[in-house]
DNA sequence: TTAAAAAGTGCAATGACTACACTTTTGAAG
DNA sequence: CTTCAAAAGTGTAGTCATTGCACTTTTTAA
């Protein structure tokens, strides 16, 4: 199933020590004081090749973004019987967010985020994009056309919690009321 | 109240012929096919005046927002008595995006936005800050700490809305259904 | 009248990103 | 095993937004 070429192998283990030079410059010394070229250089790499692998030099640091919306889906698809759509999205949330504490790069990481506006930017486009696929997941989920706006409304609002719940640190609290919210205007005339 | 002396007028003069410059070609021809150089020649400027009442490029197309912030704080703040605030601000909205449909310009200037992903971006950058006044005003209105987090979030789903509204063609439906989505969560326990 | 603050200028630099023409590596077909 | 086209990588030179600097010209206010 997982048939890789040397070829495809090595393509992408230079896209992976691109990516790590990446990060731990980022991390060390923060976005805007580290350089594309330096970031090359450790990954012993040109300038072109590390643009031939990620488009901006904001993209250096978001890769593993197929792998968050599909779980996204997944958490609306794959949720317990009885339970609405945005309590499964809650609990999502929560679990991601309590899974990375553990990870302790993962703070830092949330802090460099945070911190740099051009990252802010880019991660809220990214999570933009996952809006239309949340969408479109609930709107099957409860028979919708694809382009339902409740549905849509529903999605752009759970992604904009998530916003405001990983910048906090009571999390549970927080992610309470937010989805409490939304969840008595989404029960009020829907079920499921 | 006003008195602005002749340095004053001239720097608003200057800001306001670059401003003009900038939207004439942008709309021409479209926010990437025009660099700052030939938006400076044009409002007869140097590309470092130029820099010295705009801080960006995407800032040339955004200059009204102090009042956009008033008004959205007063929209709240003076509602009709009985009114809840999700209402008021579906109205308020709406009232905006119909007034600005009247003017000729608008709808290619929205246009030009939608289409431009650094001017989305730029523009949602905007509206976040606004979230913050937002929130404060709705705290006051309702007797709450300025940093509740029911208000935080309600005004970042109602600026969301926003943004899902001023896409559409159907405003009238889609604002219904996006602020009743909040309403029902809105009341549920809380009065006004 | 005059000196300091503000507005504007041109120049040179930085840093992200792209186009281009080029070399090396690799997969696969014969 | 050879060969050859696609893919991966390189270096150079450029564009474009944005900033720092040292400078000139206004304008204000004492």
């Amino acid at each position: 199933m997982t048939e890789l070429g040397r070829r495809e192998r090595k393509k992408l283990q230079t896209r992976q020590s691109i990516a790590d030079a990446a990060l731990e410059l980022f991390l060390a010394r923060g976005f805007d004081a580290v350089g594309v070229k330096e970031i090359a250089d450790r990954a012993d790499v040109s300038v072109t090749t590390l643009f031939k692998h990620f488009p901006s030099k904001e993209a250096l640091l978001f890769d593993e973004d197929e792998e968050t919306e599909a779980a996204l889906v997944a958490a609306v698809r794959d949720r317990p019987a009885g339970q609405s759509i945005p309590q499964a999205l809650k609990n999502h949330f929560l679990s991601v967010a309590t899974n990375h504490a553990d990870h302790p790069l993962f703070a830092t990481f949330v802090q460099l985020v945070e911190s740099t506006p051009s990252l802010r930017a880019y991660q809220r486009a990214l999570w933009l994009r996952q809006g239309t696929s949340l969408a479109h997941a609930i709107a099957e989920e409860i028979g919708a056309p694809p382009d339902d706006v409740r549905c849509a409304g529903l999605a752009r609002f759970a992604l904009e919690a998530r916003d405001v719940i990983f910048g906090r640190q009571d999390r549970e609290k927080v992610a309470e009321t937010l989805f409490g919210l939304l969840e008595h205007g989404w029960a009020a005339d829907q079920q499921s």
